[in-house]
DNA sequence: AGGAGTTTGTGAACGGGAGAACAAAACGAG
DNA sequence: CTCGTTTTGTTCTCCCGTTCACAAACTCCT
């Protein structure tokens, strides 16, 4: 295989890649690193769409917004294009998070080992509740809410994640953009009004249901 | 007010509403419930798209998918409307659920109170460790993962969730399908593989995390 | 009853993403 | 060195979704 010349726009980042691509950027990364496990190092744009669930055509096209990494008759080796994508999504630092509620779910996400391993550092967890104020999650201790713009500016935290009941986060929210982060991961069943520079991303349980029981509903009713 | 005259093609349930619309439907039925909470009974599509967080305009095409349930000049009886988008999405039924894997994530989903609120009722919870055989999970005893069949048939249960490690979810999920379940809601971070007739939605923490890592870097660059 | 003021429902224009299909590039065999 | 094979990168077309803008429909006031 020839050496990879660097066709790749390397540092102009000016390039704007569609949302649609980069939503799917890490799936594509998280198969490559699945296949670096079984030790295999090159793998065509077939086997890799296959491995990713989408179509070959749309994983090239998604590849070529970030540059021309594959060679042609052979296709992507593994551990480049692994990093090229780490790279371009920027997971090859780590990035500090704080986890605001530790409930049940914040519980659970504390102790979710894929932060750690995909470049996410929890440096904080925060709740309201004094009654939490001395128990250990997932070896880190837990803090009261007030020690937010502490912990984030202490660490140069830019991205929360919200896991408390939905009255409350909206002000976790304004809290969370007072402290200086600018993207917010929102377990918390609620539209949240935040500045324009500040990303959110939502994830809502039951919403998913609901989406799962419409088409359920409808697969019942054809079948009459 | 006049009367609701069904302009609505009540139950020729043949029509196609876009999987976009499908996706915000919950988003309006939960601002509606918020509506009521606060005894309002009268809403126009400015304020009900306020509420959802979407643009005014999208609200109405997406509602005039579903009929034509508003009145011009005055706005959308709350009531109504909600109960409209309820009967639409399904959710006026329970839907029984199971959850497979107990572990901290299954934990919280068990004790989620959203479910109960929005048509859908955890009817099994199943682990494949037997340690967990006699533990009770949010009043509900967790139960060995070769149940799933008995549970499923009793209840006629459509939708499961798979809430286990990465590398036992795809297995979980032939054992859904096995039992006739026809909707899946994956919290694993795998690409699972079903039958045609199978619909799954997957929930990805890392990936929302990536998402928002990229943009993260994309602001601090354009800083620089 | 009629006109002014609101607000819905929808037609039409527009933009972005998906997929097919192909040209360009690399490799290997003879 | 040339030809055939493989696989990428990209162009082109189509479709879905978003947004604008306006006519239709309803209320209220005079």
């Amino acid at each position: 295989m020839k050496e990879h010349t660097v066709t790749a726009r390397s540092n102009d980042s000016a390039r704007d890649i569609p949302e649609a691509t980069v939503a799917r950027l890490p799936v594509y990364l998280r198969a490559l690193v699945a296949l670096a496990e079984q030790q295999i190092s090159t793998c065509s744009s077939e086997e890799l769409a296959a491995a990713a669930g989408v179509n070959s055509a749309k994983l090239r096209k998604d590849l070529s917004y970030l540059g021309s990494y594959g060679t042609r008759g052979v296709g992507y080796d593994v551990d480049y294009l692994r990093y090229q994508i780490a790279r371009e999504i920027g997971v090859t630092q780590d990035w500090p998070v704080v986890i605001v509620g530790i409930g049940n779910l914040g519980h659970a996400l504390a102790n979710f080992s894929g932060f750690r391993s995909r470049g996410f550092r929890v440096v904080g967890l925060l709740d309201a509740d004094p009654d939490m104020k001395d128990q250990t999650v997932a070896g880190l201790q837990v803090r009261p809410f007030d020690d937010l713009p502490e912990i984030a500016t202490e660490n140069g935290v830019a991205i929360g994640v919200i896991a408390v009941p939905a009255v409350a986060a909206q002000d976790v929210a304004d809290a969370l953009v007072a402290a200086g982060i600018t993207s917010i991961l929102n377990f918390a069943p609620t539209v949240l009004s935040v500045p324009e520079r500040v990303d959110v991303r939502k994830v809502d349980l039951s919403i998913e249901l609901q989406i799962l029981a419409y088409h359920e509903q409808r697969k019942a009713v054809q079948t009459l």
